[in-house]
DNA sequence: GTGGTCTAGACCACT
DNA sequence: GTGGTCTAGACCACG
């Protein structure tokens, strides 16, 4: 992640890399999350749009803040990304996905199943 | 279409409904579409929302503008229209949807026979 | 207000003022909040931190957005507010506030009734 | 107290619960106060920080260091202490507290038989 | 005009 | 070391 997507705010494409790597387990619960700065320097973006994708996730009850020493996965952050993110998907993104195939004139079927 | 995605831009979003109305045949070419101040109107949104929604339309050879009379539908359009959206769809979009399924490791069957 | 706590963030005090505002009534439902802008050079503060105050009120319920056009104060803002406010009190604050006062042998009834 | 209030400075409420037990006489005069090492250990928190709560309580006259042995509570701690949060409490907190039952418009009555 | 985002840099509090 | 807050200034999207 080192090219952003020029259309959606840095700190929430920040977030979603976050959470796909609790969700993959690239981190673990327990697991301190690299620190702002360290972020901020690597990615060569300012530490504020770090905090705020951070304070995102904090929010969310994903990451839990341990005063003056950082930020760790919370217990139970893997099964509760995964569950949050399917729904969001399931009842808001898919149903329009399904609706702007359709209207296309594509075959649902072929896309799910096909190769490519 | 009166309640607004709040992410995206209205003109965008105003400019898909009138997209899918050509595509789906409810705007037929060579019909004119509603006027700008009509659609503001109604919708309850600034004229230059519309007037931007139209230009794009307009850009991409969908609509016609005869001055002092209104915007038409192209001949032609619905094809053109439908074209263009495959390919956005095929090329960029479902890319990444496909990959977003896969992360979260839902299951196809079930996406298939949603209700929803 | 123009004089800061300087223990408590400033966005958290500005956001208190407007609550108060909404609740008293002198901002009324419907009616526009102060732009962010405006805040901002009347405050002297950074425009950024009014527009995380803002944004809070927003989350809340309290205020909403209108894009391209400004902030307002949402219909039923008051009684919510209100209602939200006291039980903060209620259940958080007043709490320990009696703790408190039991603890330095004070009389209770003295205080709330006393003149001052 | 193993749970701490998240918005205000752990020191701060160390130093509030040794002073709570100073007033209630639980730690008496003369006695020792736990070593900083033990209350770093059972509470989970840097020594530095239990260190910095004692400092200050230290500096206000209510605990005494003796090198090479620990603290203690100071002859005329409990007096001391009583009427210095007293003090705090009647001139800093509970205007602001009052102020706050008004503007929320809170029965007194119903606060003074509160259950909580 | 409105708010949103980002940067660069500073200072502070907490641990 | 950590994150939190604020400033000053810039650019952008939206209406």
């Amino acid at each position: 992640m080192t090219d952003w997507d020029e259309r959606t705010p840095i700190y929430l494409q920040l977030r979603s890399t976050v959470l796909q790597r609790i969700i993959s387990g690239s981190l673990d619960e327990g697991e301190p999350v690299p620190s702002v700065r360290q972020v901020a320097a690597e990615e060569k973006i300012n530490p504020l749009t770090v905090s705020k994708a951070y304070q995102i996730l904090v929010d969310e009850g994903l990451l839990e803040k341990r005063r003056g020493v950082g930020m760790f996965v919370n217990t139970g952050a893997r099964a509760a990304a995964l569950a949050q993110e399917r729904e969001v998907f399931l009842n808001e993104e898919w149903p329009q996905i399904k609706h702007r195939i359709e209207m296309l004139g594509l075959n649902i079927e072929r896309l799910l199943l096909g190769d490519k």
